[in-house]
DNA sequence: CACAGAATCGACATATGTGTCAATAAGCTT
DNA sequence: AAGCTTATTGACACATATGTCGATTCTGTG
């Protein structure tokens, strides 16, 4: 039981209420008595499925890893013929919800705060993100202390985003994407960069 | 009771031990039984000088508001010759614990997560900051869209590496400011500004 | 249909938290 | 010392949460 792939129907929903509770109000409010009242199922029947709330607990951080390590490593890789189009790479997960879940990296982040094994995993993640983010700036040409410095400020501002759960009308955002562009690289991308972003986004 | 300024020591007390949970643990744990046991006194003499445990949280906001807020607005409107200048006076609050108490700034955040009504609070309070850094920007120069962009871009940035509880080697983090500065004006700022910031800050 | 395994349930034991109230203890003031 | 106010306490009532256990229901297979 647990992580096995024959899971059943209701524990497949003890897991699903968990997520929903866990990014819309928070790990503290993942309890068993709230979940089966909202399942409509006895409290106790959760303990056929899982050892304890921990478990259900490690099942989130799982999905959490599953889901959003790797990507954003991964875009600050792909191919790019100048700093400004390998940053619209990396926008890609601001825009797609297949790479990035910030609702679930909000609840993690937020979880971290009073859970510090789960917070020293997050350290490492964020580590790695900002190596990548450096490497980036470093390969097109940018100074050791000026590279660290922007891959710092974009990481920053990035949890600072999520953290504060902006909600800005979809159109305005696309619009000032070349703006941010221009400050995290020091220079206005070009009409084809631009271009080429909104098109792939549906613009 | 209360807010009255004719507090006795235990009040005092009370409010202290509240702000430590608060700023330490956040605000779930600021729990009356736990305050009680640290403070070696009875649980329900709490009840004495306070109505409930709303009060108290009342007063650990009020607390907040009566210290963060201004400051910072206060900086961006400090004099100065450029661009990086003002950024530098802003900076000030970064490095000075009498006009921005951090760690007091993440616990109302994250408290905010979950209570709708500090969470507006808040939302008026980051519009605030956000104009004031915009008008700033503007009043040297900077297009509408990228003083917006670039306010925008420093207020995430602030709030990802508050909530991220970032701990840099001091002597680091002086020397990185004027990179920062650079990411935020784009344009290096000279000596004798760095001097001048690095003089008021005992560097 | 019968029966074994899967799944659920209710009762029980326990823990931690909130808030009320009447009784008592401590401290000033006259 | 008496008396009033300030402050503290323990017993009580209640609510919400976790986890265990034996009994029961459901379900698919021989």
């Amino acid at each position: 039981m647990g992580q096995s792939d024959t899971s059943t129907g209701t524990e497949a929903a003890w897991l699903e209420a968990a997520y929903t509770m866990l990014t819309e109000t928070g790990v503290d409010t993942v309890k068993i008595m709230p979940l089966a009242k909202r399942l409509g199922v006895s409290r106790t029947s959760f303990y056929w499925h899982f050892t304890d709330r921990e478990a259900l607990l490690d099942a989130m951080i799982r999905r959490w890893e599953e889901k959003n390590t790797g990507n954003l490593v991964a875009r600050t890789e792909a191919y790019a013929e100048s700093i400004a189009e390998a940053l619209f790479n990396l926008f890609d997960c601001w825009l797609d919800a297949d790479l990035f879940d910030s609702r679930l990296e909000l609840a993690i982040r937020n979880w971290a705060h009073n859970d510090p094994a789960l917070q020293a995993r997050l350290d490492q993640e964020d580590a790695k993100r900002k190596e990548a983010m450096a490497a980036m700036f470093l390969r097109f040409g940018f100074a050791r202390e000026q590279a660290e410095v922007r891959a710092l400020t974009m990481l920053y501002t990035q949890v600072g985003y999520i953290s504060m759960e902006i909600e800005e009308d979809p159109v305005q955002r696309m619009e000032r994407m070349p703006d941010y562009i221009e400050v995290y690289t020091g220079q206005r991308p070009t009409a084809r960069e631009i271009d080429r972003f909104r098109a792939r986004h549906g613009g």
